[in-house]
DNA sequence: GATTAAACGAAACGATCCGTTTCTATGTGA
DNA sequence: TCACATAGAAACGGATCGTTTCGTTTAATC
């Protein structure tokens, strides 16, 4: 769905390719070559950073990194997969989980940081395409709900978590809240309004931390 | 993106196309053929009904409704644009605000029938459809948040609003709790957790009701 | 040392869909 | 009468899909 348009698009500069034709990467022998997946991956991310959902082909990615279009099909069978392992592979040492010692301090600064996270870096875009993506099959939008969504919930469970520990919030609101809080996000970042916003953020927390 | 694969899916069965082969749609003269407006919605529908996002396309939509390309082109400029029509097109009769006097019964009544709605036609998948269509341009995404979003969240608004009214809640927070509240319904929709399910949606709906 | 097995990238495959263009036919409305 | 907008059919060039074939490379095994 989406493909590229036909249009001429103003004849995009072929960029004078530089004549340092890229070496064939051969095989390294009956292993995974951990050069074609860095070398995948990297493509994978700068075209999600570049392009967006549309935009974003196998057949681009493959010809960015040099590698087979089978390489790919081989080690990730479906586009989340790869979207998974792009975002995965972003730094998110700035989305340690807060501990200030209320709930409101510590959403307020994580969510500050997760919506920078995915304005800076290609991060937002890669998990819109991975939501999208997930709506074209089933087994798509498994992986996104069964393997990616719990390991990246930890953290924002372990916020709501502490908040119950301090009587701030019920154990048993914490399930609750926490899908109101991701619904939050996904919101937000799926209609394109993750800019730096304490306001709308604080007038949100409060409600999810103020609770008894 | 997310084209239908080429293997041969164990020849899905001609269907014995019944010789009635439809008489041609002619044009009708200078302006919009409500028949073929309505034949295009029509299958569109039925389409997103039985394949969803992925295995929708124009060209089957065509096929389907017996209509040349350039006739929907003319009048959905995006697919999105088509994704609209087709879901304000569904009954929603069932959907009336409820107005019982209770901020919580009504959210969870009203809950209760959008799912309900999502699930028993054609919209979920549509609405499905019509947020990733919208990860993939600026301009879809437009459209979703600013035509055609605004519309559909009158009659929640009105519900938080009588709330507000009452003094279950505060005005101020109307906005954040209607970001709260659909931002719930988005990722259950997305992740496919639209089943009947009056537990998890009182608990979600007992922490919007209760605030103060 | 020879053989097996798996990975690599290149190239090409058939199929599908994109959005547009060209064509003829049809009827409206000035 | 006649300009004009519509309708549908067909075809276009291009992009992408996921797969297959092929020759090459190397590690592991015999």
């Amino acid at each position: 769905m989406a493909r590229k348009p036909a249009v001429p698009e103003t004849t995009p500069a072929p960029e004078a390719i530089p004549s340092s034709s890229k070496p064939r990467r051969a095989s390294i022998g009956a292993r995974r070559d951990p050069r074609a997946e860095a070398a995948i991956l990297e493509a994978a991310r700068t075209l999600l950073a570049e392009k967006g959902y549309s935009g974003f082909s196998i057949d681009e990615v493959a010809r960015r990194a040099g590698a087979g279009k089978p390489t790919i099909y081989r080690w990730w069978p479906t586009r989340v997969d790869l979207f998974i392992d792009v975002y995965s592979q972003e730094k998110i040492a700035t989305l340690v989980p807060p501990n200030t010692g209320a709930l409101a301090d510590d959403l307020q600064a994580y969510t500050h940081a997760l919506w920078a996270f995915w304005r800076e870096t290609a991060s937002g875009r890669t998990f819109r395409a991975l939501i999208a993506e997930s709506q074209t099959s089933a087994l798509a939008l498994s992986a996104l709900r069964d393997k990616f969504l719990p390991e990246r919930l930890k953290d924002v469970r372990l916020i709501f978590d502490r908040g119950a520990a301090r009587g701030e919030i019920w154990a048993d609101d914490v399930e609750a809240l926490l899908t109101l809080y991701i619904g939050f996000n996904w919101v937000r970042l799926l209609t394109d309004r993750i800019e730096d916003d304490p306001q709308g953020i604080a007038a949100v927390v409060r409600l999810l931390a103020c609770v008894r």
